[in-house]
DNA sequence: CATGAAATTGACCATTA
DNA sequence: TAATGGTCAATTTCATG
């Protein structure tokens, strides 16, 4: 990992598309040596895949909502087992244990409102051991990425 | 923006460097009317790029903290203000105005504790107009996704 | 490690059904 | 719309600097 493999992988964050020439181009290398470098970095596991980024809206999944959510115990069993209940649901696209005032906080993805609200009742309510939760409605948003910079330009 | 399209989206979410014959045998079509059908789905902005999933550890950027922030005023000029100054700060990587007992929800990417404290102390209490932020670390994440399934299997 | 050349595969487009 | 097939460019591999 030095600054021409970080350099590589800003330009596959940016179009992961990108052919091997773009990419040795925008790098100041020829094709193979980057195609060498990214097979290697794969392999490592820096590189954990490909995917598409879409547009939620013009996929009728225009609402995201915030829940913070927080747990009656603490046990090992109850956080396994509210991590496997999650993982179930297709709309709880993220989960994340967190330290502070309340335990998890959950990025949910749906159409609208009344399928949020139906959510809540027919899934999130029905789980055992959820002493309480907050829902935050996304209203816009300012920055969307992934992970910081790469390289310093 | 058919079954079809849906399928062919969510073999590109799980590997979008997938060939034009790999994409038609898993949806059941020869590679010419994928490539159509991805090209009108790129142009009609649906897919809105390609990139490339990292493991944030690998690069040395294990800690991502949430932050709640709430503002001093609520003034357009103050939101705007507020998100500019937000954009420029590599390390937020999400940001999003939301509703609720505070105003935005930031995900900040560091690579560690020590990181994250310079970050706060350097550049997040330095904007005008934060009245409150409440930090959470993030202990686990027991699911990371970008939608949820496009297609019912 | 990088380069460059060779073989294989894929993207793209016109035509046909 | 989908399939077919042809052309051209890209990927991938390897021998060499």
């Amino acid at each position: 990992m030095d600054r021409l493999d970080r350099k590589i992988l800003s330009v596959l964050q940016a179009n992961a598309r990108a052919s091997l020439q773009e990419i040795g181009a925008a790098v100041g290398l020829s094709p193979s040596p980057c195609w060498g470098r990214i097979k290697k970095m794969e392999e490592a596991g820096v590189i954990e895949g490909y995917t598409v980024r879409l547009n939620p809206q013009a996929l009728d999944l225009a609402d995201t909502v915030l829940v913070q959510v927080t747990l009656d115990s603490h046990s090992d069993n109850t956080l396994e087992k509210f991590g496997e209940v999650l993982a179930s649901i297709p709309e709880v696209v993220e989960a994340h244990l967190v330290s502070g005032d309340y335990d998890y906080l959950l990025r949910v993805v749906v159409r609208d409102t009344r399928d949020y609200e139906r959510l809540l009742r027919e899934k999130l309510y029905k789980i055992k051991g959820i002493r309480h939760s907050r829902s935050s409605f996304v209203l816009r948003t300012l920055k969307k990425a992934d992970l910081p910079l790469l390289v310093d330009r």
